[in-house]
Order: structure tokens, then sequence, then C-alpha cells
RNA sequence: CGGGGUGUAGCGCAGUUUGGUAGCGCGUUUGGUUCGGGACCAAAAGGCCGCGGGUUCAAAUCCCGCCACUCCGACCA
């Protein structure tokens, strides 16, 4: 491909609403253009790079058996009624009507597809496990895209699902499918990539994992232990702290007048936030009936465990009525309104002499006694946990908190979709039985940008060899001059003949504008041809992320880049 | 969905307060001189000033409405 005859424009100046690395290198560097809020046109640089890591994940999808199939993109609504998402789904499953006035959904996941695909046919035991997979277009009506490819609204997905007739077979196939996306990862140039356990969502199931790329500009909040490698979501991280008894002392209410937050009676009482039994007020949604959460002063609330607990959807408390008996700002557990469900962290649990709300306007509790002061059942878990809180795996406090952005996915759905929408198996003794389903997902564009935004320099994207848009950037300095056009366009020839992939920039324009388009396109192995080598009889082979940089003689320049590139392949293919 | 910001040439921006018919840098085109990290000189092309309505002799500028993009938050397989 000559540079001067491909679409895209690469600028020298940052456009105003690029925010982070990889976006920013990508619209620069003419990978892509927007079309709008979260919907790109992939040029051809990104559509290479995409094309490549899609055929990594066909040829790792094929090793562990799985069969490439094409769900449609456009489904009728009465697929998704099957599952209850059609209803259960809020707006970025996007609806519409077919000319006839029916329903139909644009797909954002294809769980009702795959299941479609499987059933009516009446299966045997024997013909599991199975798994199909397909790379195509979802999309998701995000109510907020943001940061180039890495949260759009339409995108490519590697998305597969596998098949089972026992829950210890989805685990062993659960495992295969583990290992072929750490291979992904490693052979997309990011093996530091880590499986972390998260929470399922609306997925349904119970076991899942998700792929993280840790970068601060991740948006998920990450939980790790350097002692044992216990890695989770913050969404699915189990808090785990310890309380020293500080010596009971007798419940006493003391007038605290304005002091509302933690902050203020803190200072006020001259009190440690951790000291104190913090409430925090939320609302379900369908009913808007109230759920007060006492946790430790200085936890917050994790409110995704917090969902999961009570098994329904919950937003914080928008208002909080006089009726509710809730006196907000002041609100403890002693006399607490019954008008409510009232949870208590397992942070609070053994502790004593903390400061608490006394249900009264201007006054709080001093001395209060979880144990002996309120009558509780049961403690629960849904505290955010938090930088050196205890490992619940080792035991040792030094959980450490990072960022990351979810690159993968990888669900145990169980039967949610399969016992909802009919797929069953027959058993050998004829009976029949739900069918255990896990699902499997890759974003193809938010990998790219991802891989991008930790594989970079100031200039623009290094490209891991197995991903980059092409092998080689030749560079022809000077191409006015017949020494250099010809030596050239000869090795660009050549390197095409050997099966290279190249990328040729003869255009008439100063070294300086050559190089830095170049660094914008971050293809890993640069080649120069100009008068200044050509007068030693060689041209300059050099690596864009100025590992090396030597001279090759013109006549043996093709086999040596070859080599070069040959050698890069491999290293990042030959994984595990 | 809540709160801010911005829409003027391909890109980055000024002009809007105080109304007078649009400008700068980069890029593009042409000619010339340069030539290993975004060169220089000269000439040129390129704009429904987001859209609609209003006020006015006159609107990029003032008023009303809408739309888009964007940031923060809520939400998110």
């Amino acid at each position: 491909m000559k540079l001067a005859n491909m679409l895209g424009e690469r600028f020298r100046e940052t456009p105003a609403d690029c925010q982070i690395a990889s976006q920013i290198f990508m619209i620069r560097g003419g990978y892509m253009k927007q079309v709008a809020n979260g919907i790109y046109t992939l040029l051809m640089p990104a559509k290479r790079i995409t094309r490549k890591i899609e055929n990594i994940m066909r040829e790792e999808m094929d090793a562990i058996d799985g069969q490439e199939v094409m769900f449609p993109v456009v489904m009728p609504g009465d697929l998704w009624r099957e599952s209850g998402r059609f209803d259960a789904i809020g707006s970025e499953l996007l609806r519409m009507k077919d000319r006839g006035g029916n329903d139909m959904v644009l797909g954002m996941t294809h769980e009702e597809a795959s299941v479609h695909a499987v059933r009516g046919t009446p299966k045997a035991e024997g013909n599991f496990p199975f798994m199909i997979y397909q790379i195509q277009t979802k999309f998701r009506d995000e109510p907020r895209a943001r940061g180039g490819l890495i949260r759009v609204r339409e995108f490519t997905m590697k998305d597969a699902y596998s098949f089972h007739t026992s829950q210890e077979c989805l685990e062993k196939y659960y495992e295969r499918a583990y290992h072929a996306y750490e291979r992904i990862y490693a052979r997309c140039g990011v093996p530091e990539v880590v499986a972390v356990k998260s929470d399922s969502g609306m997925m349904g199931g119970k076991v899942s994992h998700e792929f993280m790329l840790l970068t601060d500009i991740g948006e998920d909040t990450i939980i790790t232990c350097p002692e044992c490698g216990y890695r989770s979501n913050m969404e699915a991280a189990d808090c785990v702290v310890v309380n020293e008894k500080r010596g009971e002392e007798e419940l006493t209410k003391v007038a605290t007048p304005e002091q509302k937050t933690i902050e203020d009676v803190c200072n006020f009482l001259g009190c440690e936030p951790k000291h104190m039994c913090k409430a925090v007020v939320y609302q379900e949604n369908l009913t808007d009936k109230y759920v007060i959460v006492f946790v430790r002063g200085d936890l917050e609330v994790n409110e995704t465990k917090l969902r999961n607990h009570l098994g329904c959807e919950i937003h914080p408390a928008t208002e909080i009525t006089a009726e509710s008996g809730i006196v907000a700002g002041f609100i403890g557990p002693v006399g607490i309104t019954k008008n409510a469900t009232v949870l208590f962290d397992k942070s609070l649990e053994g502790t004593d002499n903390l400061v608490c709300g006394a249900n009264e306007e201007g006054y709080h509790m001093t001395g209060f006694s979880i144990e002996r002061d309120a009558k509780v059942d049961s403690f629960c878990d849904v505290a955010k946990t938090y930088q050196g809180a205890i490992c619940p795996v080792c035991g040792k406090p030094v959980i450490s908190v990072s960022r990351g952005i979810e690159v993968g996915n990888i669900f145990q759905l169980g039967t949610k979709y399969s016992h909802s929408m009919g797929l069953q198996f027959q058993k050998k003794d004829g009976s029949f039985e739900d069918v255990i389903m896990g699902c499997y997902g890759i974003g193809v564009g938010r990998l790219c940008a991802s891989v991008c935004e930790v594989r970079h320099d100031d200039y623009g994207p290094i490209w891991p060899m197995t991903i980059a848009p092409w092998q080689v950037h030749l560079c022809a300095m000077r191409a006015d001059k017949p020494e250099v056009r010809e030596a050239a366009d000869k090795l660009y020839e050549d390197l095409k003949k050997a099966g290279v992939e190249v990328i040729y920039d003869d255009r008439p324009v100063s070294a300086g504008v050559m190089f830095s388009d170049a660094d914008l396109l971050g293809v890993p192995v640069r080649v120069i041809v100009s008068p200044k080598t050509l007068a030693r009889g060689a041209v300059e082979v050099s690596a864009r992320d100025k590992s090396f940089r030597q001279d090759a003689n013109v006549e043996t320049a093709v086999a040596e880049v070859k080599g070069i590139v040959d050698k890069m392949l491999a290293e990042l293919n030959n994984v595990d």
C-alpha cells in the first residue's frame, strides 16, 4: 500500500474532543473517523488491526472446537420476550418496528439467538458439549459513549456460547475458554491482561470472570492481593475488616445540632469515622420502599453487592418524606423506623462504643454497641473494600485498588436462557433436562484501543507485530533522486513478493513529516532508503520501539527484514 | 436522565460583551528554493458562522425554540 493513496488524514494537532491516548492517536493517525456519538468508521489502518485481532480470535476459538456462525443483527422482539429481556433491559437495547408493526431489536448480545439456533432439533446427550461463536456487529445504545473505541455504541464483538449437559462439563470447558482467552491477549501483545472475579449482572449465572488490562484510564475498579494473587472486580469483591473492642460505654444521647455528615460529627464529638455507624438510604426502584444500610463510618456501600443481596434494582433515596420516620442526617439503629428494610453490614460485627444517629433531629448516640443495643439477626456483606483492607482469601491486610479496562468476559450462565426458552437435551433414559450454558465475549475495537493505551510513546502507537496494520513501514527519502526511487520501488516489490506487509511512503515530503506520520501509524519495523544510506550501499532498518537500529545491505535487505518480522511474530505467537 | 461547556474552512482557534456582511495558524493547490525529525519564499482555492424562527435598515454577534458534539455524575452484558 502506498501511503500517498491511502484514505485518511493525519493531523498534527490533537482534535478538541479527544481525551485519552488511544483516541488521540487513532484520530490523529487517520485510523478512524467519528460518525456520531460512539459510532465510528474504521479506515484502513484500524480495519487491518481489527481484522488481525479477529483472526487471532478465530484461531483460538477454532482450537477449542468452536463452530463459527453468524447471528442476525436485527431480531424479532418476541425472541427477546422469551428470555424476559425485552422488558428487563432498559433503553440500551435499541427497539424498533418493522413495516408490519412488529417489535424488533438490534442485537446487543446473542444469547437468545444462540438458543434459537440450537433448539428445535432434539439433541441427544452424546451430541454435547459444543460451542458456537461469531464475530459480528453489536449495538448498545450506551447512555454515555466516550474514550474513542473504548466505550462505543456500535462495535464488533467476538461472542461465543457453549452448551453442556452437566455443570462439570461446563466447568471443564470454561477452563479451556479461560486458557484460550489468555492466549488471545498474549498473542495480541498484552500478556499482562489478568482475569478477575466479577459480578454477573444482567447476564445471569453465578461464576464469571472479566479480563482486565490494568491502566489508570480504565473504568473498572480492580481489587488485587499482592500476597496470594486474589483478584476481583470491586463490584464483586468481599469486604473483610477486623474490629478491635474498645470497651463498652453507656448508651448516651448527645446534642449534635446541625451535625449531619460523618465529618461534621467527628469534628464535633472528636471521634474517628471508623468509630461511627453510618446509615445510607436507598429506595427500591419499583416500590420506592426505603432500604437503610448501616455500615462502619469509614466505609462506603457497594451498590452492586447491595443489589444482589436484595435481588432487586435500587437507587440512592431521592426524597426522604417526613412520614417515613427517617431523620436524614441523624439515622441510627436504635429505635429505627419500621417503614424500611434495615441491613447491617458485617463491618459492624463485633463493634462497640460507636457513635450513631439518634433518629431525632439534632441528636446522636454515643456508646453504641451493636450486639447489646441492636437486635441484628444477620450481618450482610455490602461494603466496598478499600486500599489496605484484609484479603478475603489469605487474610493479610494488603488489598490493593487499581483501575482496569474490561477487555473480555466469560460467564457460566447455567440454565437461565435454556430454561426460559425451552432448550433441553434428552438423557439416555429418555427424560429431558435443561441444557447448561456458558458464554464468552471480547470486544474487538476495545481490545485494539486498549493495546494502544498501553503500547505507545509520545509520538504514537507501538503496535505489536501480530496485530500491526502493516509489518514494515518503508520510507523513501528523496524519492525524486533516481537511485532512491529505483532502490525503494524494488524493495517495496520484493518485500511484497516475500510475503511481508508493507506500507510504502514515497511522498515528496520532508523527513520530519515522513517520520512523524510513520510514528502515528506505529508499524513495528521501519526501513529507510535515502541518498545517505545508499551511498554506503545500505538501507536503515529500525524498530518503532527503538529496540534496534541497524544497516542492511541493499542486496540482502529483503531476507533480513523478513527474518526480523518472522522473529517478532514468533515471539508473540509462541505462548505457553 | 441531572449539571456544565462548545458549535465559525479538512484540523486547531479568534471574532459575539459594544450588531455594519468573516479572520488567523496548520493543512490543501500552483510555481520556485530546500532535504535525516513536522523547511522557506511567492501566488491561490476553500465558509448557509449547527438548524429554525424573531428583533433590526442591517445579525456569526441580540431574543426564543430546537439539534448535535463534549465533559462530570447517574446508568452499563
